[in-house]
DNA sequence: CGGTCGTTTTGATTTGGATCAAAGCTTCGT
DNA sequence: ACGAAGCTTTGATCCAAATCAAAACGACCG
């Protein structure tokens, strides 16, 4: 089990690394590559322009930016947001290694959303004229592009049930039990992690305020389901969040 | 300005229909085919399998079906659905004529939720080999989809919104206000039109119980926002409903 | 027609989470 | 190493919407 950041280290880039980005990477089974043989993935040469270096708190891209490009996570994490016209803001997902972000450009040629990182992060360019063509030449990339966004349908669908039907207990341990399980599917503790979002991104996301998200991790904390510290969690019941998350216990 | 049911005149099918089915079709300036050439849509005869109609309260397709098609709405009404594990449900969507459904079945393969029609319906089967097929040959095809699919994901930023940060009457004018820019795209009055959902399914889309949906109803007419009666909505002040929705009075 | 069932309206009451408030922690810049 | 600014926790109070309840309305069917 790796117990080190969520950051990789950071190798010095050279030209060779970069036009195999995908057949060198380590996330090349949960990133756009996924599912792609060796000798498609090798095809995706020309598909990812350049790493670039997002700082904590700087923006990716943000709304109404024009669109050229979606990004793959090569470390580090990110929230997006949209906001309404009065300014309140509503988190609509947090991403890490190896997810797509930018999809929400397309249907209107400028984004929809900011992402912003919440950590030093690194990501893959790549250019959505670069995208279009290759998917026409790699037909398992076409379909793979597919089910990403469609899986960024179904996610959302997610969120909206959270957000529609759940209690703020419910969505707190879905939550909860979400990201333990996308950071376990990258290698790290499905039982312990650092939070790289603040109590009141958590609560945009999941529709509540700051202070109900703080009570929550209390009153988990006293019913023996997790250990909270600031910024640190460790899940202690599993199946205690399982249940409130599923069965609804009230 | 038409006044007739959202449900077009049925005509015959024949052969000779079904094989220029988006060429001849009415729908084509809104539906998958928009944007593309003349020339362009004729090369979608092998797209769309054939028509087929779905009886009001019948499922278009439910959760957990194996996925193999996508589907344009040519006449009729639908909403789509997720449950929890203990039942309750969370309308996703509503679908008028134009609209695709069925993308969140390519992800994994298997419909993430339930498409019921609310009246009867008319709908075009696209079956997924074969627009992976087109796409592939028609590349404003393929950029067409990736925009429609980009555009849902648009869509449900937009409802995590309403369920994440507005209040009950901020979300109530955002529909009323979607509804009717929908139903104008499409020819119809933006002023007046007949609800096809239940106040029950309005309340479960926005996150609230249909009893809010009702007073909430009866409050806007009060306020001479709207005129309501059972399933017949006018609107009275547009600018009004805008002010609810954007500029947040409370 | 008349009865039944699903839908809608409206009223009375309750409550989960918001809001307001204040103190304790952490982190970061100088 | 210190001070300021930004997070987090916890308490007290309030309120928007849920829940409970019942009557009215409409559509469909035998």
């Amino acid at each position: 089990m790796k117990t080190e950041s969520l950051r990789l280290q950071s190798a010095p880039v050279n030209l060779e690394e970069l036009k195999t980005a995908c057949a060198n990477c380590n996330l090349r089974e949960i990133c756009l590559p996924a599912g792609l043989s060796e000798a498609e993935i090798h095809g995706l040469d020309e598909l990812v322009y350049v790493r670039k270096k997002v700082r904590r708190g700087d923006a990716l891209y943000r709304t109404d930016e024009a669109f050229d490009a979606i990004y793959a996570i090569r470390s580090g994490f990110f929230k997006t947001r949209v906001t309404t016209l009065d300014g309140r803001d509503q988190v609509t997902g947090f991403s890490m290694a190896g997810e797509i972000l930018g999809m929400d450009g397309i249907g209107h040629d400028k984004h929809n959303c900011d992402a912003i990182a919440l950590e030093d992060s690194e990501i893959c360019t790549i250019p959505y004229a670069n995208l279009e063509k290759v998917a026409l030449e790699v037909p398992s990339l076409q379909r793979h592009f597919h089910k990403v966004m469609s899986r960024e349908i179904i996610r959302e669908n997610g969120v909206m049930m959270l957000l529609g039907v759940m209690r703020a207990e419910e969505r707190l341990a879905a939550f909860l039990l979400n990201l333990s399980q996308r950071l376990n599917a990258r290698g790290y503790s499905a039982l312990e992690f650092n939070l790289r979002m603040t109590r009141e991104e958590i609560g945009s996301y999941l529709g509540m305020k700051l202070e109900t998200v703080s009570r929550l991790f209390s009153k988990f904390q006293v019913d023996g389901l997790i250990e909270v510290n600031q910024k640190y969690v460790g899940l202690r019941n599993i199946e205690g969040l399982r249940e409130i998350y599923a069965h609804h216990t009230r």
